[in-house]
DNA sequence: CTCCGCATAACCCATACCGGTTATATAGTT
DNA sequence: AACTATATAACCGGTATGGGTTATGCGGAG
């Protein structure tokens, strides 16, 4: 059984390059065309396709916000954006919206036959300059998140699961039913952690363990 | 000129396969081959590769620690890993740790060589399995830091500026004193900020507040 | 012009939290 | 055996918070 394909793209010429060379390949069948992406819900209802094929620039409804609808009304549907555009910006939001590859109209010809084969294998096709951004901007997540999470306060096992509760919201009491422990220890346990972490108040710890993700 | 290749990898025949299949052309030289990455920052010193292929799956030092080595030494310097692994955990950490590739051992072959090409030319060769798994993780990344970001609970400006301060972590008194408003006042702010969040206590404020970055 | 949201402010009373100090038992170290 | 870290526990006194209630002045919506 061949693979349908829905092409949404508002430049005539590259939707009939496109659909020309996925006919010389009898594992495609393009079951719809759209200039825009206006009404993609009804028309990826009506034509049914397994792949969605999506531009970015397009007049009314961009691309990324139809990647958004359909994975929204179709959770299991395979797009892959094609495009010109390759910042930050326009990568990262595709894949947010929930596309399954994104490759760059200069490489495609030879690519864009294999890319949607992979699609339908559970691959990700996406060009190698897409893919350098794409392992930039989880690097820099990675770094935002985990650099202040360096500093160690020496923090016993006990003194983390009363933090821990704590940063939960329980009180003094709530902690001591938690953990089996009398008022007076948490409070000794939490005297500790004031020393260990600088601060003299519950919310300090609590923006402190959060913010330095303790917890 | 020849692009300057070390190859770390535990597997004698691995090496040999990869040297013979890299020798074939002449865009490649391999400067280095070393089966563990116990001295990997020396080896590369010496070996001054342009491109380093990286196992995981090594004896002593594994091959994401020694990206991690090799990147901060290094910050320039290619690395592709190569391994059998696919699990989201390796996946992540490599990339965190500095790769600027990643592909399967199963797929080599035909592959490695233009992998290796695409790295030089600012590329991410990434297998397309390996890819979806990135997409997945940015995709869940999102969706852990923007979902909670959403509600609205329709906080006043200067109940805004109140629970600024109260995740900084000042007493009533205090933000009385940085708002030029009663201590009381701090306190009908505040019993209005605990109806509009749905909490009783401080705690719950501040941690609430920066999980999902109302503040 | 009246009602509502907002910012301001005050009061009472109960409970929670903070700081300092002291003490015991246990386990691991030197 | 003496020392250290950890977990446990208690007491006192002082300050901070939390809940409920009420009130005033201002500005915008109807």
């Amino acid at each position: 059984m061949s693979i349908r394909i829905a092409i949404f793209d508002d430049n005539k010429n590259i939707r009939n390059s496109i659909i020309l060379l996925l006919n010389t390949d009898p594992a495609f069948e393009v079951v719809g065309t759209f200039s825009d992406a206006q009404h993609c819900v009804e028309n990826v209802l009506t034509s049914r396709p397994d792949v969605v094929l999506m531009d970015i620039e397009m007049p009314g409804v961009n691309g990324i916000e139809a990647v958004k609808l359909l994975t929204k009304e179709f959770p299991h549907i395979q797009i892959l954006i094609q495009t010109v555009f390759e910042d930050d910006e326009r990568v990262f939001d595709s894949i947010c919206a929930g596309a399954s590859g994104y490759i760059l109209k200069n490489q495609l010809n030879s690519s864009l036959t294999d890319a949607i084969k992979e699609l339908q294998t559970g691959g990700s096709p996406m060009s190698p300059s897409i893919a350098r951004r794409v392992l930039n901007i989880l690097q820099q997540g990675y770094q935002n998140k985990k650099q202040p999470a360096n500093e160690e306060y020496n923090l016993t096992a006990r003194e983390k699961e009363v933090l821990t509760a704590i940063v939960n919201g329980l009180s003094y009491k709530m902690i001591g039913y938690e953990l089996n422990i009398s008022y007076e220890t948490v409070r000794s346990h939490i005297k500790k952690i004031y020393e260990k972490l600088h601060v003299a108040s519950l919310t300090e710890v609590v923006a402190k363990a959060i913010n330095q993700n303790i917890v």
